[in-house]
DNA sequence: AAAAAATGTAATGATTGATATTACATCAGA
DNA sequence: TCTGATGTAATATCAATCATTACATTTTTT
């Protein structure tokens, strides 16, 4: 099963904050045209990242700004904050495994270690990217097609 | 969104294999009594290892073996086989940004390569367990508690 | 005070994937 | 031939994603 696209979605909002947010609100609204998604789908990521913490929404007027600074914003506090896992476990385990079998009595025990390591493999990963790499490579392409 | 539980099903499944393939045939009504899941979805996962060329499976007679040897089926090997992600990918973009904005142009071909690292790192952790490990570890166990 | 523009959120629906279950054709050995 | 097993289609339930409509609420502007 995939990471959901709001992942990816929440980090292209960040992205247009920083591109645009000079010069433009941004709206809901703009972020979905640039996005191709529905305005309200917009709406609940920027509410599961307010949230969290890392942005604020002026409400009535409009509008969204982060919180701290971009290159202290991680892919990994992007994907805690929007794609909830259930009590943040990245395997789904069969729940009931039968107790009265040697392997089913154990398998859990000896298997949750070795899960952690690799969701942990993934997560460190995912913090040494941050939101000012994407904005600063897109500038870079903005500038090269000049 | 979490990974399906048929990961730890089939690592369940080589577990089974390994502690009891001596004195018990390995059918899937054995292994669906020991993981607490309806037969037909062993069955259905025991033809994904077949497909993957982990394991035979025989007709008509019944029962389940290895390929090769445990300590040289890792995670990974199971993840692939088990769990078929869409093209190979971890994450789900959203399909269709805007190409008329800047932002919306160059988001996928700017994050592409971070997601692709993050996906690997997660892969390479899962290389280094093997079958072999799960199973030492609950002989372990069982050793314990004698 | 009213209008305009935006957010917050509930409600609903379509679609997809996971899992459970029934049913039955097929296969191999006794 | 009978028995026990696999292979697989068909169906159902359930949860999650994503789209969409609708509307209450908030803030600024006029």
């Amino acid at each position: 099963m995939q990471i959901s696209s709001r992942f990816t979605i929440a980090i292209h909002v960040f992205a247009c904050m920083e591109i645009f947010g000079e010069d433009y609100k941004i709206t809901s609204d703009f972020l979905a045209s640039s996005i191709n998604v529905n305005p309200v789908i917009i709406r609940k990521i920027l509410s599961q990242l307010r949230n969290a913490g890392l942005i604020e929404v002026a409400r009535g007027t409009g509008g969204t700004t982060t919180t701290r600074s971009i290159d202290q914003i991680t892919f990994y506090d992007v994907y805690l904050a929007v794609d909830l896992l259930e009590k943040g476990e990245l395997f789904h385990f069969h729940e009931n495994p039968n107790p009265n079998c040697p392997v089913g009595n154990n398998i859990h025990a000896v298997m949750d270690g070795k899960l952690a390591c690799i969701q942990k493999a993934m997560e460190e990963e995912m913090k040494k990217y941050t939101i000012a790499d994407v904005a600063d490579d897109i500038k870079q392409c903005l500038a090269v097609t000049e």
